[in-house]
DNA sequence: CAACAAGTGGAACGGCCTTCCCGTTTCTAT
DNA sequence: ATAGAAACGGGAAGGCCGTTCCACTTGTTG
Protein backbone atom coordinates (compact mmCIF):
# COMPACT_ATOMS: atom_id res chain seq x y z
CA UNK A 1 0.00 0.00 0.00
CA UNK A 2 1.24 3.13 -1.06
CA UNK A 3 -1.35 5.62 0.96
CA UNK A 4 0.82 6.90 4.27
CA UNK A 5 -0.03 4.13 6.88
CA UNK A 6 -1.61 5.40 10.46
CA UNK A 7 -1.75 9.45 10.03
CA UNK A 8 0.96 10.97 12.26
CA UNK A 9 2.89 7.52 12.35
CA UNK A 10 6.34 9.01 13.19
CA UNK A 11 7.61 10.50 9.25
CA UNK A 12 5.41 11.90 6.81
CA UNK A 13 6.25 9.33 4.24
CA UNK A 14 5.96 5.50 4.49
CA UNK A 15 9.38 3.50 5.08
CA UNK A 16 9.94 1.53 2.26
CA UNK A 17 10.10 -2.15 3.63
CA UNK A 18 13.76 -2.64 4.10
CA UNK A 19 14.39 0.98 5.75
CA UNK A 20 11.16 -0.31 7.90
CA UNK A 21 12.91 -3.42 8.80
CA UNK A 22 16.22 -1.59 9.73
CA UNK A 23 15.04 0.56 11.54
CA UNK A 24 13.40 -2.18 13.98
CA UNK A 25 16.34 -3.65 13.96
CA UNK A 26 17.82 -0.69 15.38
CA UNK A 27 15.09 -0.28 17.93
CA UNK A 28 15.77 -4.19 18.94
CA UNK A 29 19.44 -2.89 19.65
CA UNK A 30 19.26 -0.03 21.45
CA UNK A 31 16.63 -1.57 23.39
CA UNK A 32 18.82 -4.35 24.68
CA UNK A 33 21.79 -2.28 25.14
CA UNK A 34 20.06 0.92 26.43
CA UNK A 35 18.24 -1.74 29.15
CA UNK A 36 21.71 -3.02 29.98
CA UNK A 37 24.43 -0.35 30.15
CA UNK A 38 21.16 2.70 30.81
CA UNK A 39 21.70 5.59 28.34
CA UNK A 40 24.86 6.74 28.04
CA UNK A 41 25.99 3.87 25.22
CA UNK A 42 27.20 5.55 22.27
CA UNK A 43 25.19 6.22 19.08
CA UNK A 44 27.76 4.06 17.42
CA UNK A 45 27.88 1.19 20.18
CA UNK A 46 23.66 1.12 18.86
CA UNK A 47 24.56 1.05 15.02
CA UNK A 48 27.54 -1.89 15.91
CA UNK A 49 24.72 -4.03 17.81
CA UNK A 50 22.18 -3.19 15.62
CA UNK A 51 24.35 -4.34 12.27
CA UNK A 52 23.84 -1.65 10.50
CA UNK A 53 25.69 1.66 8.92
CA UNK A 54 26.63 4.56 11.90
CA UNK A 55 24.74 6.64 8.34
CA UNK A 56 21.79 4.46 8.75
CA UNK A 57 21.49 5.44 12.35
CA UNK A 58 21.84 8.84 11.45
CA UNK A 59 19.23 9.17 8.99
CA UNK A 60 16.64 6.79 10.93
CA UNK A 61 17.10 8.99 14.15
CA UNK A 62 18.72 12.55 13.95
CA UNK A 63 19.32 12.98 17.43
CA UNK A 64 20.25 10.60 20.51
CA UNK A 65 16.79 12.11 22.04
CA UNK A 66 15.16 10.62 18.35
CA UNK A 67 16.21 7.19 19.35
CA UNK A 68 14.97 7.37 23.30
CA UNK A 69 11.62 8.38 22.54
CA UNK A 70 10.76 5.80 20.32
CA UNK A 71 12.56 3.24 22.11
CA UNK A 72 10.57 4.10 25.11
CA UNK A 73 7.39 4.89 23.29
CA UNK A 74 6.00 1.66 24.68
CA UNK A 75 7.55 0.67 28.31
CA UNK A 76 5.55 4.60 28.83
CA UNK A 77 2.37 2.63 27.88
CA UNK A 78 3.50 0.07 31.18
CA UNK A 79 3.81 3.34 33.19
CA UNK A 80 0.04 4.55 32.16
CA UNK A 81 -1.38 0.82 32.36
CA UNK A 82 0.30 0.80 35.96
CA UNK A 83 -1.35 4.22 37.12
CA UNK A 84 -4.74 2.61 35.90
CA UNK A 85 -4.25 -0.28 38.01
CA UNK A 86 -3.58 1.42 40.76
CA UNK A 87 -6.99 3.54 40.27
CA UNK A 88 -9.17 0.29 39.82
CA UNK A 89 -8.13 -1.14 42.82
CA UNK A 90 -10.64 -1.29 45.71
CA UNK A 91 -8.34 -0.38 48.51
CA UNK A 92 -6.60 2.97 47.51
CA UNK A 93 -4.28 2.12 50.17
CA UNK A 94 -3.00 -1.02 47.96
CA UNK A 95 -3.45 0.74 45.08
CA UNK A 96 -0.91 3.00 45.90
CA UNK A 97 1.34 1.00 47.61
CA UNK A 98 1.25 -1.56 44.64
CA UNK A 99 1.97 1.41 42.33
CA UNK A 100 4.95 2.39 43.66
CA UNK A 101 6.37 -0.65 43.59
CA UNK A 102 5.29 -1.38 40.25
CA UNK A 103 6.45 1.68 38.97
CA UNK A 104 10.03 1.06 40.80
CA UNK A 105 10.13 -2.20 39.45
CA UNK A 106 9.81 -1.34 35.91
CA UNK A 107 12.86 0.93 36.19
CA UNK A 108 14.84 -1.99 38.05
CA UNK A 109 14.30 -3.90 34.93
CA UNK A 110 15.24 -1.44 32.78
CA UNK A 111 18.30 0.65 33.21
CA UNK A 112 17.83 3.03 30.45
CA UNK A 113 14.31 3.45 31.52
CA UNK A 114 15.31 4.89 35.17
CA UNK A 115 17.18 7.37 33.15
CA UNK A 116 14.28 7.78 31.47
CA UNK A 117 11.54 8.73 34.48
CA UNK A 118 14.62 10.74 35.87
CA UNK A 119 15.53 12.74 33.38
CA UNK A 120 17.90 14.00 32.73
CA UNK A 121 17.46 15.98 29.10
CA UNK A 122 14.46 17.27 27.91
CA UNK A 123 11.82 14.23 26.20
CA UNK A 124 9.52 14.51 23.71
CA UNK A 125 6.00 15.42 23.85
CA UNK A 126 5.07 11.58 23.36
CA UNK A 127 6.59 10.83 26.28
CA UNK A 128 5.79 13.91 28.02
CA UNK A 129 2.57 13.31 27.30
CA UNK A 130 1.88 10.12 28.73
CA UNK A 131 3.95 11.14 32.02
CA UNK A 132 1.77 13.75 32.54
CA UNK A 133 -0.92 11.57 31.93
CA UNK A 134 0.08 9.17 34.58
CA UNK A 135 0.95 12.21 37.20
CA UNK A 136 -3.02 13.27 37.01
CA UNK A 137 -4.10 9.41 37.86
CA UNK A 138 -1.73 9.45 40.03
CA UNK A 139 -2.33 12.91 42.01
CA UNK A 140 -5.99 10.96 41.99
CA UNK A 141 -4.59 8.07 44.10
CA UNK A 142 -3.13 9.99 46.39
CA UNK A 143 -5.96 11.90 47.68
CA UNK A 144 -7.84 8.96 47.75
CA UNK A 145 -5.19 7.00 49.71
CA UNK A 146 -5.09 9.95 52.36
CA UNK A 147 -8.63 9.55 53.00
CA UNK A 148 -8.32 5.89 54.02
CA UNK A 149 -6.19 7.58 56.79
CA UNK A 150 -3.27 5.13 55.36
CA UNK A 151 -1.55 7.79 53.58
CA UNK A 152 0.17 10.76 55.77
CA UNK A 153 -1.20 13.95 55.06
CA UNK A 154 2.13 15.47 54.21
CA UNK A 155 2.83 13.21 51.17
CA UNK A 156 2.88 14.93 47.93
CA UNK A 157 2.91 14.24 44.77
CA UNK A 158 6.96 15.57 44.22
CA UNK A 159 7.86 12.53 46.61
CA UNK A 160 7.18 10.05 44.37
CA UNK A 161 9.57 11.90 41.72
CA UNK A 162 12.11 12.19 44.56
CA UNK A 163 11.93 8.49 45.16
CA UNK A 164 12.56 7.97 41.61
CA UNK A 165 15.67 9.61 41.61
CA UNK A 166 16.69 7.79 44.78
CA UNK A 167 15.74 4.38 43.46
CA UNK A 168 17.93 5.13 40.19
CA UNK A 169 20.49 5.68 42.27
CA UNK A 170 20.42 2.77 44.12
CA UNK A 171 20.01 0.61 40.63
CA UNK A 172 22.86 2.42 38.93
CA UNK A 173 24.87 1.50 42.36
CA UNK A 174 24.41 -1.91 42.86
CA UNK A 175 23.89 -2.92 38.85
CA UNK A 176 23.91 -6.44 38.59
CA UNK A 177 25.74 -7.63 41.76
CA UNK A 178 23.05 -6.93 44.25
CA UNK A 179 19.91 -6.43 42.19
CA UNK A 180 17.45 -6.78 44.95
CA UNK A 181 18.51 -3.52 46.87
CA UNK A 182 15.81 -1.38 45.55
CA UNK A 183 13.26 -3.36 47.16
CA UNK A 184 14.84 -2.55 51.02
CA UNK A 185 14.49 0.84 49.89
CA UNK A 186 10.70 0.76 48.59
CA UNK A 187 9.92 -0.68 52.01
CA UNK A 188 11.46 2.00 53.73
CA UNK A 189 10.15 4.61 52.19
CA UNK A 190 6.68 2.88 52.18
CA UNK A 191 7.38 3.14 56.04
CA UNK A 192 7.88 6.68 55.77
CA UNK A 193 4.95 7.25 53.86
CA UNK A 194 2.51 5.00 55.78
CA UNK A 195 0.68 6.28 58.91
CA UNK A 196 1.46 4.03 61.87
CA UNK A 197 -1.60 2.32 61.44
CA UNK A 198 -1.86 1.62 57.98
CA UNK A 199 -1.02 -2.24 56.34
CA UNK A 200 2.48 -2.89 54.87
CA UNK A 201 4.06 -5.46 53.04
CA UNK A 202 6.91 -6.87 54.95
CA UNK A 203 9.98 -4.98 54.44
CA UNK A 204 12.42 -6.78 52.35
CA UNK A 205 15.56 -8.16 53.42
CA UNK A 206 18.50 -6.10 52.70
CA UNK A 207 21.80 -7.54 50.75
CA UNK A 208 24.37 -9.63 52.48
CA UNK A 209 27.10 -7.28 52.90
CA UNK A 210 29.48 -9.10 50.68
CA UNK A 211 27.18 -8.41 47.78
CA UNK A 212 26.69 -4.64 49.01
CA UNK A 213 30.38 -4.62 49.05
CA UNK A 214 30.90 -5.98 45.50
CA UNK A 215 28.19 -3.42 44.28
CA UNK A 216 30.23 -0.84 46.00
CA UNK A 217 33.75 -1.47 45.01
CA UNK A 218 32.55 -2.28 41.31
CA UNK A 219 33.92 0.13 37.75
CA UNK A 220 31.08 1.88 36.48
CA UNK A 221 30.73 4.45 34.01
CA UNK A 222 29.87 8.29 33.19
CA UNK A 223 26.89 7.31 32.55
CA UNK A 224 24.11 7.18 34.15
CA UNK A 225 25.15 10.42 35.89
CA UNK A 226 26.90 10.89 32.48
CA UNK A 227 25.33 11.21 29.65
CA UNK B 1 66.13 18.85 54.26
CA UNK B 2 67.25 15.70 51.89
CA UNK B 3 65.52 12.63 54.43
CA UNK B 4 62.12 12.01 52.86
CA UNK B 5 59.85 13.55 55.11
CA UNK B 6 57.09 11.43 56.93
CA UNK B 7 58.01 8.32 56.73
CA UNK B 8 54.88 6.31 53.78
CA UNK B 9 54.55 9.81 52.72
CA UNK B 10 53.03 8.96 49.45
CA UNK B 11 56.37 8.88 47.20
CA UNK B 12 59.41 7.44 48.48
CA UNK B 13 61.40 10.76 48.05
CA UNK B 14 60.40 14.43 48.54
CA UNK B 15 59.48 16.22 45.91
CA UNK B 16 60.98 19.28 44.23
CA UNK B 17 59.49 22.63 45.18
CA UNK B 18 58.23 23.33 42.56
CA UNK B 19 56.89 20.17 41.74
CA UNK B 20 55.31 20.05 44.83
CA UNK B 21 53.67 23.36 43.81
CA UNK B 22 52.48 21.97 41.01
CA UNK B 23 51.07 18.63 42.79
CA UNK B 24 48.96 21.04 44.98
CA UNK B 25 47.61 23.39 42.06
CA UNK B 26 46.32 20.22 40.63
CA UNK B 27 44.56 18.83 43.55
CA UNK B 28 43.31 22.59 44.43
CA UNK B 29 41.79 21.90 40.63
CA UNK B 30 40.50 18.61 41.10
CA UNK B 31 38.97 19.79 44.50
CA UNK B 32 37.43 22.21 42.74
CA UNK B 33 36.18 20.55 39.31
CA UNK B 34 35.06 17.17 41.26
CA UNK B 35 32.90 19.23 44.02
CA UNK B 36 31.05 20.66 41.09
CA UNK B 37 30.97 18.00 38.37
CA UNK B 38 31.30 14.79 40.18
CA UNK B 39 33.75 12.29 39.48
CA UNK B 40 33.56 11.67 35.97
CA UNK B 41 35.73 14.93 34.51
CA UNK B 42 38.33 14.07 32.23
CA UNK B 43 42.00 14.04 33.70
CA UNK B 44 42.55 16.35 30.20
CA UNK B 45 40.29 18.78 31.78
CA UNK B 46 41.63 18.58 35.33
CA UNK B 47 45.39 19.53 33.74
CA UNK B 48 43.84 22.30 31.80
CA UNK B 49 42.09 23.91 34.92
CA UNK B 50 45.09 23.79 36.80
CA UNK B 51 47.24 24.93 34.24
CA UNK B 52 49.95 22.18 34.02
CA UNK B 53 50.57 20.03 30.78
CA UNK B 54 48.61 16.56 31.20
CA UNK B 55 51.70 15.13 31.12
CA UNK B 56 52.44 16.54 34.61
CA UNK B 57 49.22 15.05 35.88
CA UNK B 58 50.17 12.55 34.51
CA UNK B 59 53.28 11.96 36.29
CA UNK B 60 52.37 12.78 39.63
CA UNK B 61 49.18 10.90 39.36
CA UNK B 62 49.62 7.94 37.03
CA UNK B 63 45.50 6.99 37.25
CA UNK B 64 42.85 8.50 38.19
CA UNK B 65 41.84 6.87 40.93
CA UNK B 66 45.56 7.91 42.47
CA UNK B 67 44.05 11.95 41.99
CA UNK B 68 40.37 10.56 43.61
CA UNK B 69 42.22 9.21 46.65
CA UNK B 70 44.12 11.81 47.22
CA UNK B 71 41.70 14.51 46.67
CA UNK B 72 39.48 12.94 49.08
CA UNK B 73 42.25 12.00 51.56
CA UNK B 74 41.21 14.89 53.77
CA UNK B 75 37.43 15.07 53.17
CA UNK B 76 37.15 11.39 54.60
CA UNK B 77 38.53 13.04 57.98
CA UNK B 78 35.22 14.56 58.31
CA UNK B 79 33.53 11.37 57.78
CA UNK B 80 35.52 9.95 60.46
CA UNK B 81 34.86 12.97 62.42
CA UNK B 82 30.85 12.79 62.00
CA UNK B 83 31.31 9.02 63.33
CA UNK B 84 32.80 9.83 66.77
CA UNK B 85 30.77 13.09 67.63
CA UNK B 86 28.17 10.44 67.00
CA UNK B 87 29.11 8.58 69.04
CA UNK B 88 29.97 11.21 71.72
CA UNK B 89 25.99 12.29 71.70
CA UNK B 90 24.36 11.30 74.91
CA UNK B 91 21.79 10.65 73.31
CA UNK B 92 22.28 7.90 70.83
CA UNK B 93 18.99 8.21 68.78
CA UNK B 94 19.69 11.59 68.37
CA UNK B 95 23.42 11.02 67.51
CA UNK B 96 22.45 8.60 65.01
CA UNK B 97 20.14 11.29 63.29
CA UNK B 98 22.89 13.96 63.38
CA UNK B 99 24.96 11.32 62.11
CA UNK B 100 22.74 10.47 59.19
CA UNK B 101 22.05 14.48 58.20
CA UNK B 102 26.04 15.19 57.99
CA UNK B 103 27.22 12.22 55.96
CA UNK B 104 23.96 13.25 53.52
CA UNK B 105 24.95 16.51 53.99
CA UNK B 106 28.65 16.30 53.11
CA UNK B 107 27.69 14.22 50.01
CA UNK B 108 25.05 17.10 48.85
CA UNK B 109 28.01 19.78 49.23
CA UNK B 110 30.77 17.65 47.17
CA UNK B 111 29.18 15.94 44.16
CA UNK B 112 32.37 14.27 44.12
CA UNK B 113 32.49 13.18 47.50
CA UNK B 114 28.85 11.37 46.81
CA UNK B 115 30.30 9.09 44.51
CA UNK B 116 33.13 8.06 46.48
CA UNK B 117 31.35 6.88 49.38
CA UNK B 118 28.76 5.35 46.72
CA UNK B 119 31.69 4.49 44.59
CA UNK B 120 31.66 3.35 41.88
CA UNK B 121 35.41 1.51 41.56
CA UNK B 122 38.09 0.44 43.71
CA UNK B 123 39.04 2.70 46.54
CA UNK B 124 42.65 2.76 48.06
CA UNK B 125 43.54 1.56 51.37
CA UNK B 126 43.85 5.10 52.21
CA UNK B 127 40.29 5.83 52.38
CA UNK B 128 39.28 2.31 52.83
CA UNK B 129 40.60 1.88 56.21
CA UNK B 130 38.68 5.45 57.04
CA UNK B 131 35.83 4.33 55.83
CA UNK B 132 35.99 0.76 57.38
CA UNK B 133 36.48 2.55 60.78
CA UNK B 134 33.93 4.88 60.29
CA UNK B 135 31.79 1.56 59.61
CA UNK B 136 32.91 0.20 62.93
CA UNK B 137 31.61 3.14 64.78
CA UNK B 138 28.38 3.15 63.16
CA UNK B 139 27.70 -0.75 64.18
CA UNK B 140 28.35 0.72 68.03
CA UNK B 141 25.99 3.60 67.34
CA UNK B 142 23.79 1.00 65.91
CA UNK B 143 23.46 -1.15 68.88
CA UNK B 144 23.19 1.86 71.28
CA UNK B 145 20.42 3.58 69.20
CA UNK B 146 17.84 0.02 69.47
CA UNK B 147 19.08 0.11 73.23
CA UNK B 148 17.24 3.46 73.66
CA UNK B 149 13.55 1.82 71.16
CA UNK B 150 13.86 4.69 68.97
CA UNK B 151 15.71 2.92 66.42
CA UNK B 152 14.02 0.01 65.04
CA UNK B 153 15.52 -3.45 65.20
CA UNK B 154 15.21 -4.31 61.47
CA UNK B 155 17.53 -1.40 60.67
CA UNK B 156 20.95 -3.07 59.56
CA UNK B 157 24.23 -1.27 58.81
CA UNK B 158 23.76 -1.75 55.20
CA UNK B 159 21.06 0.74 55.03
CA UNK B 160 23.40 3.66 55.27
CA UNK B 161 24.66 2.46 52.62
CA UNK B 162 21.41 1.65 50.50
CA UNK B 163 20.62 5.53 51.88
CA UNK B 164 23.97 6.67 50.36
CA UNK B 165 23.16 5.43 46.89
CA UNK B 166 20.04 6.45 47.43
CA UNK B 167 20.89 9.81 48.17
CA UNK B 168 23.72 9.84 45.58
CA UNK B 169 20.76 9.75 42.96
CA UNK B 170 18.95 12.29 44.16
CA UNK B 171 21.84 14.46 44.01
CA UNK B 172 23.08 13.85 40.54
CA UNK B 173 19.30 14.09 39.17
CA UNK B 174 18.45 17.33 41.04
CA UNK B 175 21.66 19.35 40.50
CA UNK B 176 21.81 22.97 41.39
CA UNK B 177 18.17 23.42 40.03
CA UNK B 178 16.52 22.08 43.71
CA UNK B 179 19.78 21.68 45.74
CA UNK B 180 17.91 21.13 48.81
CA UNK B 181 15.87 18.15 47.75
CA UNK B 182 18.13 15.30 49.23
CA UNK B 183 16.49 17.20 52.73
CA UNK B 184 13.47 15.47 52.22
CA UNK B 185 14.39 12.19 51.29
CA UNK B 186 16.93 11.79 54.35
CA UNK B 187 13.46 13.27 56.36
CA UNK B 188 11.84 10.45 55.45
CA UNK B 189 14.29 7.96 55.35
CA UNK B 190 14.54 8.81 59.15
CA UNK B 191 10.62 8.37 59.72
CA UNK B 192 11.24 4.67 58.62
CA UNK B 193 14.05 3.62 60.65
CA UNK B 194 12.44 5.32 63.72
CA UNK B 195 10.44 3.32 66.08
CA UNK B 196 6.82 5.00 66.20
CA UNK B 197 7.53 6.95 69.45
CA UNK B 198 10.83 7.96 68.84
CA UNK B 199 11.54 11.83 68.02
CA UNK B 200 12.12 13.23 64.62
CA UNK B 201 13.34 16.63 63.38
CA UNK B 202 10.16 17.78 60.95
CA UNK B 203 10.24 16.77 57.78
CA UNK B 204 11.50 18.94 55.17
CA UNK B 205 9.40 20.92 52.67
CA UNK B 206 9.46 19.16 48.94
CA UNK B 207 10.69 21.63 46.40
CA UNK B 208 7.99 23.37 44.77
CA UNK B 209 7.09 21.55 41.50
CA UNK B 210 8.74 23.90 38.88
CA UNK B 211 12.20 23.55 40.43
CA UNK B 212 11.81 19.57 40.22
CA UNK B 213 10.72 19.74 36.74
CA UNK B 214 13.88 21.93 35.87
CA UNK B 215 16.10 19.40 37.53
CA UNK B 216 14.56 16.81 35.25
CA UNK B 217 14.58 17.98 32.39
CA UNK B 218 18.28 19.13 32.28
CA UNK B 219 21.09 17.61 30.69
CA UNK B 220 23.70 15.54 32.66
CA UNK B 221 26.92 14.01 31.48
CA UNK B 222 27.93 10.48 32.15
CA UNK B 223 29.37 10.46 34.30
CA UNK B 224 28.51 10.26 37.20
CA UNK B 225 26.76 7.06 37.09
CA UNK B 226 29.31 7.78 34.41
CA UNK B 227 33.10 7.82 34.90
C1' DC C 1 78.28 29.48 40.52
C1' DA C 2 78.30 25.48 38.15
C1' DA C 3 76.53 21.06 36.83
C1' DC C 4 73.40 17.39 37.31
C1' DA C 5 69.16 15.59 38.28
C1' DA C 6 64.44 16.54 38.52
C1' DG C 7 60.76 18.50 36.42
C1' DT C 8 58.30 20.67 32.62
C1' DG C 9 55.02 21.37 28.60
C1' DG C 10 54.22 20.49 23.82
C1' DA C 11 53.95 17.20 20.08
C1' DA C 12 52.71 12.95 18.40
C1' DC C 13 50.06 8.71 18.61
C1' DG C 14 46.10 5.53 18.99
C1' DG C 15 41.40 4.95 20.34
C1' DC C 16 36.68 6.16 20.33
C1' DC C 17 33.01 8.98 18.99
C1' DT C 18 30.23 11.90 15.83
C1' DT C 19 28.98 14.04 11.38
C1' DC C 20 29.10 14.48 6.57
C1' DC C 21 29.77 12.82 1.95
C1' DC C 22 29.60 9.71 -1.88
C1' DG C 23 29.70 5.51 -4.77
C1' DT C 24 26.96 1.29 -4.62
C1' DT C 25 23.10 -1.69 -3.78
C1' DT C 26 18.25 -2.70 -3.42
C1' DC C 27 13.52 -1.90 -3.58
C1' DT C 28 9.36 -0.66 -6.18
C1' DA C 29 6.28 1.13 -9.48
C1' DT C 30 5.36 0.97 -14.13
C1' DA D 1 12.12 -6.08 -16.74
C1' DT D 2 13.97 -1.87 -15.86
C1' DA D 3 14.76 2.90 -14.60
C1' DG D 4 14.79 6.00 -10.91
C1' DA D 5 14.37 6.81 -6.28
C1' DA D 6 15.37 5.36 -1.75
C1' DA D 7 18.37 3.47 1.32
C1' DC D 8 22.72 1.57 2.33
C1' DG D 9 27.55 1.27 4.44
C1' DG D 10 32.16 2.65 4.57
C1' DG D 11 35.47 6.19 4.69
C1' DA D 12 37.17 10.97 5.60
C1' DA D 13 37.38 14.79 8.62
C1' DG D 14 37.34 16.68 13.19
C1' DG D 15 37.10 16.48 18.25
C1' DC D 16 38.30 14.84 22.76
C1' DC D 17 40.70 11.77 25.72
C1' DG D 18 44.67 9.49 27.69
C1' DT D 19 49.57 8.01 27.10
C1' DT D 20 54.30 8.43 25.91
C1' DC D 21 58.35 10.59 24.25
C1' DC D 22 61.67 14.34 24.05
C1' DA D 23 64.20 18.58 24.00
C1' DC D 24 64.24 22.37 27.09
C1' DT D 25 64.10 24.73 31.75
C1' DT D 26 64.78 25.12 36.57
C1' DG D 27 65.86 23.66 41.40
C1' DT D 28 69.20 21.94 44.27
C1' DT D 29 73.48 20.70 46.11
C1' DG D 30 78.37 21.07 46.83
Amino acid sequence: MTPPEAPGQQSETALRADAERNRERILAAARRLYATEGLGVSMASVAREAGVGKATLSRRFATREDLINAVFADRMDGYATATAEALADPDPWHGFTRYIEAVCAMQAADRGFADVLVMTFPTAEALEARRAESYQGFLELITRAKTTGHLRADFVAEDLVVLLMANAGVIAATGHDAPETWRRLVGQMLRAYATPDAPLPPLPEAPPPTDLDRAMTRFGRPATNEL
